[in-house]
DNA sequence: AGAAATCGGTTGAATTTTCAACAAAAGGAG
DNA sequence: CTCCTTTTGTTGAAAATTCAACCGATTTCT
């Protein structure tokens, strides 16, 4: 487990807990650690869920398949991010995304009830991560105050923008790699790919921005 | 305060605290009771807000509203319902929503940080505060996906019909009053709203539905 | 290295949405 | 009751998105 320390050090569901007391919490959480093929469904959307899982290295995304097939894609989760947690701390008995797996993957999974409930044990940690939790389910409703934003936009250009903006103020750079292929893009806007193609190359043209693949740069 | 007890009851911060408890929870916490006339905006924009709101009469909503003046309404918030609880606990130095009034309201305001941090008095239920802070921000996490699920349709008929099957899964009947005016209803769903009308009155030609008002049936 | 699959950009047509303006209906104030 | 404001429905034109199809380029796999 201690091979993975410098990530959970940098989870939210861990901060202000001692390097000397993780490794007793979690044999005490029964953490496991599981790897996950590209596009394997961790959780699989209208199921309930009682873990939560930590990305421990690749990524995921939540996604919300309609009637029609048409995908969304409600979140990125990278390194160190939590996922699961509002589901099984809601105790939803249908789940409303799918986490896929979006690249090979290790996660951590947590019976989530390990980590609310007092255990036998009489650990004195719980109480550490109900507010740690409490964090970062404040943090997430963040996160989709901004994808509001970003999808609220009624035009492609202006969701595509909102949307690098937001990026830019988060890493404070205004050049970096967004972590989407055009069609994933698309489908986090909610916008057509093609549609979404013609916009970026007009907005090349025009001098906005510069786009090399998944690599921007706002001008 | 006791005149309000009966909302608070149905509060989900103030579950499994019993009633003889309240009062005296109230007054340490520095519980606060305001009016505020329709329209009035009670928590701005790009401020910080260190306290949350509960609403014991009338209703809000949480607002935003762009660049060239399009509002969207990000969610409504009803008697019982919290409100400014993630920015509080994000410690977030600008909220990304405005909180306004959509009709005369009475609502309890409280320091966040005097729920979150145990007080001089050592009073007991820091912690089952601080658990029920938990589950009501993975409650309205759970909220923001069906959002996504409504607002990711692409069309309009596609949102509203969302929307309505969500109302009538939830509430469990086929016949109800929505929270929102047509102009409301628009700038939930992100839609332009005479087309929204239009959409209504196709709808309801085709038998699909039957609406009057704020009035909705699924047929 | 070669074949297959995926990804990204382009196009044109069809469909929708948006926008602005207006009129009818409903609701409130005096 | 009447006037004024707000809300809702309608319309037509303009603009934007969606859709399907295609092709070249890149990547992946065997």
């Amino acid at each position: 487990m201690k091979k993975y320390f410098s990530v959970l050090r940098e989870c939210a569901l861990f901060c202000d807990i001692a390097d000397e007391d993780l490794l007793r919490m979690l044999s005490c959480l029964g953490a496991r650690v599981e790897s996950f093929d590209k596009k394997y469904t961790i959780f699989a959307e209208g199921k309930p869920v009682r873990h939560i899982g930590i990305v421990l290295s690749g990524s995921a995304q939540a996604v919300q398949l309609d009637y029609y097939g048409n995908r969304s894609i409600v979140m990125g989760i990278g390194v160190g991010e939590v996922f699961g947690e509002a589901f099984a701390c809601a105790e939803v008995p249908a789940i409303p995304v799918s986490i896929v797996a979006n690249e090979p993957c290790e996660v951590m999974l947590i019976d989530c009830g390990h980590i609310l409930h007092t255990c036998a044990n009489h650990c004195s940690f719980h109480h550490q991560m109900i507010y740690n939790m409490m964090r970062d389910l404040a943090m997430k409703n963040l996160r989709f105050h901004h994808r509001v934003e970003i999808t609220s936009k009624r035009s492609t250009r202006d969701k595509l923008l909102a949307y690098l903006l937001m990026f830019a103020k988060e890493t404070g750079k205004d050049s970096f790699d967004i972590p989407f292929d055009r069609q994933e893009l698309a489908d986090f806007l909610e916008v057509d790919r093609s549609g979404l193609s013609a916009e970026i190359g007009k907005m090349k043209k025009e001098g906005l921005i510069e786009c090399n693949k998944n690599h921007f740069v706002l001008l």
